[in-house]
DNA sequence: AAGTGGTCTAGACCACCGA
DNA sequence: CGGTGGTCTAGACCACTTC
């Protein structure tokens, strides 16, 4: 008497994963054929193929064709981690460094700067010029909900990383960061302070930034030199 | 006597993608059934859960058990995967186009466009304007091993996809791609070719794509208008 | 040539939704 | 309740890789 709500081609793929999971099946290795996963599962072999399909589409197996069905290798998508301005300069052999601009409260955030954070009351406002060896390549402005951080603002933030603070003053990681990147030319504020001419164009990231618990925590814009300044990133199929 | 070399379920998912395109399908309008389906187009049922699983996988359809399957309303932008760029305007609920610029042979590609295919001999070189909603969007170039992909340069690249060519006629499926990303004023010629001012900055991308066996087989330029484009992107700790 | 995944059929019954 | 998508079968032949 079998309890068989769970569909057929879900537990196969469960069982897959453990397999996996448990390193009897290692990346590189071959699985067995479809027509026998399905005499040793015994369901038919359509079955079998959606469960791989799915595995498939999850990065998790490989197919090729005419040869067999592996396990894909784990891949590390370096251009897709999340950094801070910091970090992402010493990974390119820069010295980062900071400056602060302005450093305030706000009560309702200019224009729709922090649509995302609007319900949450009065906001910090932190604007920073970044630098990469003592030179400017960035204006970061953050915007965090004052109430989820309390005496934020009485910090210094010359030396210290902001997310670092968040961290381990307020227990708050970032987890996932959502952005748009646009191109367009520099205010005359903002050629000034990033120290271009105004015929140099910029990236302008719109940042919203995650914590551990799926909430926004962070609504962020910074301004690049568009001369010193290239994206990089790996994405997959 | 059936010329059936395309598989039915992709001439069906080209049916409907074209339905989509033409208007006649809208988004939020309901599909026919499956069984329905299966009836007009001459084939089981299978086959049509199959072109529509995998528009599905593409954010195209939305099925809703017990309901029906539904054209998806156009916004969910889906950052870190591999897009081609129809797939990604179609996404962005834009019509996607194309117009040859040009297309040839070259022995030694200008500067360092290439040099991860020098190795290669001979490269075929294709250059489109790329359109969305019959505006133009984009410049792309690319950069193909001829050998890798002989008499590829006798096909007309107007309405055709470049990847769906690559990936029914030679078997080759992009999996990875390394991009570098520069903002940049637009040459005399990319601006008029994009039809945008002199002063509207562009996004250079830079592009080395990979194939199933992690082999380099395409290094791409594309030049984004940067008053009509932006990126979208996920990112993750 | 043998073995693999890729496509396809013509059914069947189940689970869910909406009137 | 009827109609929808969800799961599943037991075959068949094709296309590709490998030897």
């Amino acid at each position: 008497m079998n309890v068989k709500k769970r569909p057929l081609y879900k537990q196969l793929k469960q069982e897959l994963i453990q397999k996996i999971e448990r390193g009897e099946l290692k990346p590189g290795d071959v699985l067995p054929p479809e027509r026998e996963l399905a005499k040793i599962f015994n369901m038919s072999r359509m079955t079998v193929r959606q469960a791989i399909s799915e595995l498939v589409n999850e990065y998790v197996l490989i197919r090729r064709h005419g040869s067999g069905t592996y396990v894909a290798e784990h891949k590390i998508p370096q251009g897709k981690k999340l950094k801070s301005f910091s970090e992402e300069m010493r990974l390119r052999g820069m010295l980062p460094g900071s400056k602060l601009c302005e450093k305030k409260i706000v009560l309702s955030p200019s224009a729709n700067m922090a649509a995302e954070l609007k319900s949450e009351g009065k906001l910090f406002m932190l604007k920073r010029l970044r630098l990469a060896d003592l030179e400017p390549m960035a204006i970061e402005t953050s915007l965090l909900p004052i109430n989820r951080f309390p005496s934020l603002e009485n910090r210094n933030f010359e030396n210290e990383s902001l997310y670092e603070i968040l961290e381990e003053e307020y227990n708050i990681k970032m987890t996932k960061a959502q952005q748009k990147i646009e191109v367009r030319m520099p205010t005359p504020q903002e050629s000034e302070l990033l120290d271009i001419n105004y015929t140099i164009p910029v990236f302008h990231f719109k940042q919203v930034t995650f914590d551990q618990n799926d909430t926004i925590f962070e609504v962020a814009h910074s301004v690049y030199r568009g001369d010193r300044y290239e994206i990089e990133t790996e994405i997959y199929r």
